[in-house]
DNA sequence: GTCTATAATCGGATAGAC
DNA sequence: GTCTATCCGATTATAGAC
């Protein structure tokens, strides 16, 4: 019932494939035909949408085009498969340390807002956001999702962010960079999983112009 | 291997269930044994665990030493006890409107800090929190989980809050109030589902200190 | 009110042909 | 690389005895 796909005689056939990159060297090796890259879209989406227990393999070969038993024969067994779906592309750190960097050398605009600006530019990015919110959905059901998350969070926003803090204690910088975290998270939660609407539809500059400052005062203001 | 309850011998006894209120009327009719009321506590602590989708019939009998078709023959199906499960005996939007008066009586400290402390407060009490994390871990599978989840948030929390916002215009108010929402979530979110380390530890006072100035700018500063 | 079957379904995983 | 067939475990839900 839900694949409910009308014909489903087409599907043997893998050729549209869109070629990635393609500089110079020759893309892959020979015996490839997309589907692997193919399942991994169909996944992160699909985590990204159930979490890892609601998103079954039969679905995601469905959504791929693909034999379930493909699925198994590339990655095994569901772990691995979400293991390889949420492995992101890009480093949301080096986003983390870019936004720092433009933001000590314009004296326009705050740090904070920089800040929040480049988080709601990342949530835009299809594959970005896909594997944050696998990640998120899956952390609500598995433990080992749960890590994975806390960890990212920890590593690549908090230990970057932490450079940025206000304070010679790590501690207090620590303290300072959660806060911050607590916040971007929580509006990301607020718009995209949620859908709380007057935030939802609010645009880029409105919410960085409301929510820079807190990261500001958390990052460096006086705290009580 | 979950459930490697030593013994699981006495199980019929179910004598030692704790009275509640009992206020002169005759408490419940006669054929009663306590029975419902375990079914529901374990079911909120277990959807509270694994959400909606993780939580099983079977696990939440085991934790209540009860059969389960017992649970059957009390909620019918697995939705209704989910809704019976979740439904709290205090409405939050009253605590809310009791922070807000507190708040608005003591020129000691903000409105903001009082929001805090009190949210800060219903997460310490058990079936406050089991309910909040049961609702938020089952909406990030259940598509009808996240409807009740955002209609309490919406209602009991933005709407309340919203009255409190400086603005005559009901729009920015509500958007006020969501800002507040986005960070009273994001800190919850932060400290009880994350860990976050330096937050989960961190005393009410602190964090009080360091968010209630964030909820006054959000409730009736400037904006941007 | 409580429990013992048991039906019906679904999902992950494997073996092996092509 | 791809697909068919199948196994196995887990889960919701029901019927009906006691």
């Amino acid at each position: 019932m839900t694949n409910g796909s009308p014909g489903r005689t087409e599907r043997a056939g893998r050729t549209e494939r869109p070629r990635a990159g393609r500089s110079g060297r020759t893309g892959r090796r020979g015996g490839d035909s997309g589907t692997r890259e193919a399942i991994l879209d169909a996944a992160r989406k699909r985590f990204a949408a159930h979490g890892y227990g609601g998103a079954t393999i039969r679905g995601i070969a469905a959504d791929a085009r693909v034999d379930p038993a493909l699925v198994h024969h590339f990655f095994g067994t569901k772990e691995r498969l979400f293991a390889a779906a949420v492995r992101l592309p890009v480093v949301p750190g080096e986003l983390i340390s870019s936004a720092l960097a433009a933001g000590a050398g314009d004296p326009g605009s705050s740090l904070g807002e920089h800040l929040v600006l480049t988080a709601l530019a990342a949530w835009d990015v299809a594959e970005i956001r896909d594997t944050f919110l696998g990640l998120l959905r899956s952390a609500a059901t598995s433990e080992q999702a749960l890590i994975m998350l806390r960890e990212f969070v920890t590593e690549a926003i908090v230990g970057r962010l932490s450079a940025a803090a206000g304070t010679a204690d790590p501690a207090q910088a620590r303290y300072r960079a959660a806060l911050v975290a607590s916040q971007v998270v929580g509006l990301g939660i607020a718009r995209q999983v949620l859908g709380l609407e007057p935030l939802a539809e609010a645009g880029r500059a409105e919410l960085a112009a409301a929510v820079g400052p807190t990261l500001d005062r958390y990052l460096s203001g006086d705290l009580g």
